[in-house]
RNA sequence: GCGGGGAUGGCCCAGUGGUACGGCGGUAGCCUGCUAAGCUAUUUCUCUAUGAGAGCGAGGGUUCGAAUCCCUCUCCCCGCGCCA
């Protein structure tokens, strides 16, 4: 949710980043119409109030002293029905004007690449040293802006869903007979490095002073709606029948609307969460895209970073996240370059968005891995998450990112860590498995 | 699932039909060698803001007037039942 009255004060910084992000003006302008006629009629009815509470009160004197008052009651009785005409009237403009407000996205930052489009989103960095097959080498290099670090491979690298064959890891064909496409039976040793990932991540981010969290798996329609927003209800979200509940599709959404409706003490801030969860998406809007293996799948599980913080300190921890994030996939010792979204591709919520691209070489691709936005005070705008100040309220910042998503890591350590036939397991994570390979 | 009790401002709590009492905490000021104490004001949201309106878990209803009475729903606590 956006700022109403900064919006009144000055559309023009909500049209520029309207039209930054390819969207119309239409919406701002639709508001302001709206939000003078909601005042307008805001002021008759208080005016209508006004008058009728001093009447009732006279109504009251009159009562106490035995007096008559019929005459009063009739005149609160025609000022109730000027005023219930006008609060129907007022119903419909004010769900019209909360409409139109609810798509108005948050303001960018003024660093963002103006463009649309993956190809219009800005190269940040590379890490690592890639593994990359011959054919690979023109996508690599250009999408690492030359800056990328690699040895040739002879041979690409087999996919993960021959190996994961091979290795009798996943069993996808039962899966599908079980509960259709994109789902997965997930076996032996890799599932013990899915835990072992899970376990790692929740250590490396308590040490740095995050607090371990496990939220609800499913949510209400109303914090859910304020958590997110309408492209997410429509592409990623399962319902559960019959009952006001929506299976999470992040845990950021349920830590978000933890604190709903609450007020902090600024010295608790920031708050730093480490949440785990399966999270389960629909992929509606995916169709024909990654079919085959673990890669893009219905459930996955995923620790994410979540940070509540003042707004101005907002974009130093949008740094922190992406620096912990980087973190952990440099003590997995996978290479992946970091890039900054362009304006086109910012969902409603984000001011700005990190992704990070781990290096797939048997896709011979970068693919998104992570994700870390700072969604400024939109967020807890809508979920009405406040800290105390001097001079009243305000709302916090909320940030959120990826640590790491089960599924995209383990297809990334299978495809960079093949080694004739076998996966060998990232060091780091083999205190957590008790094996350094994963062999047939 | 059944029965009983509950939800009031940041927190605690009073309030059986006349417009939310009091305390704690926070903030600002006063006072005082310092600190503490004390005193005063303030504390949620909205608006066209020296003023006004809304707000007592949510939504409806009755009434001139509802925290209070009635209905529906949500959540919490206690007991019973069921259960990994």
């Amino acid at each position: 949710m956006i700022d109403v009255r900064a919006l009144r004060e000055n559309p023009k910084n909500f049209i520029e980043s309207c039209e930054k992000r390819g969207f119309g003006k239409e919406e701002v302008e639709s508001f302001l119409a709206l939000d003078e006629e909601w005042r307008s009629n805001l002021k008759k009815l208080n005016d209508l109030r006004k008058r009728k509470n001093q009447i009732t009160q006279a109504i009251g004197e009159k009562v106490k002293l035995k007096q008559d008052s019929s005459g009063e009651k009739e005149e609160v009785r025609t000022i109730n029905s000027e005023i219930e005409a006008i609060e129907a009237w007022q119903a419909g403009i004010e769900g019209r004007r909360s409409e139109v407000a609810a798509l108005i996205p948050n303001l960018i930052h003024d660093k963002v690449f103006v463009g649309k489009g993956d190809d219009n989103n800005q190269f940040v960095r590379f890490w690592g040293r890639a593994r990359v097959f011959t054919d690979d080498v023109e996508e690599f290099s250009g999408k690492s802006n030359g800056k990328g670090k690699y040895e040739i491979l002879s041979t690409r690298p087999m996919s993960h869903v021959d190996l994961e064959d091979r290795l009798d890891l996943v069993d996808l064909e039962r899966a599908a007979k079980v509960s259709g496409a994109r789902f997965f039976y997930l076996k032996g040793r890799l599932l013990k490095l899915e835990q072992a990932l899970v376990s790692y991540a929740l250590d490396f981010l308590a040490d740095r002073a995050f607090v371990p969290v496990e939220p609800p798996f499913m949510m209400r329609y109303d914090p859910m709606s304020k958590a997110t927003d309408i492209e997410t209800f429509k592409e990623s979200l399962y319902k559960i029948e019959g009952e006001d509940l929506y299976l999470i599709s992040t845990s950021e959404h349920p830590i978000a609307a933890m604190l709903s409706d609450e007020i902090l003490d600024p010295e608790e801030l920031p708050i730093r969460v480490a949440a785990v969860s399966p999270c389960f998406r629909r992929e509606a809007g995916a169709h024909g895209k990654d079919t085959k293996g673990i890669f893009r799948v219905h459930q996955f599980f995923k620790v994410e970073q979540f940070i509540f913080c003042k707004n101005e300190d907002s974009w130093d921890f949008l740094e922190e996240l992406t620096a912990n994030a980087e973190a952990i996939l440099q003590s997995l010792e996978l290479p992946y370059r970091v890039i900054d979204f362009c304006s086109g591709e910012l969902s409603r919520l984000n001011a700005r968005k990190y992704d990070i691209e781990a290096w797939f070489p048997a896709q011979g691709k970068f693919r998104e891995v992570v994700s870390a936005s700072n969604n400024t005070d939109f967020q807890a705008r809508s979920l009405n998450i406040r800290y105390r100040e001097k001079n009243g309220n305000s709302f916090v910042a909320t940030l959120n990112s990826t640590a790491l998503a089960t599924t995209r890591t383990m297809v990334a350590i299978m495809e960079n860590f093949q080694d004739h036939g076998a996966i060998r397991v990232p060091k780091v994570l083999i205190p957590y498995t008790g094996f350094d390979t994963i062999f047939a």
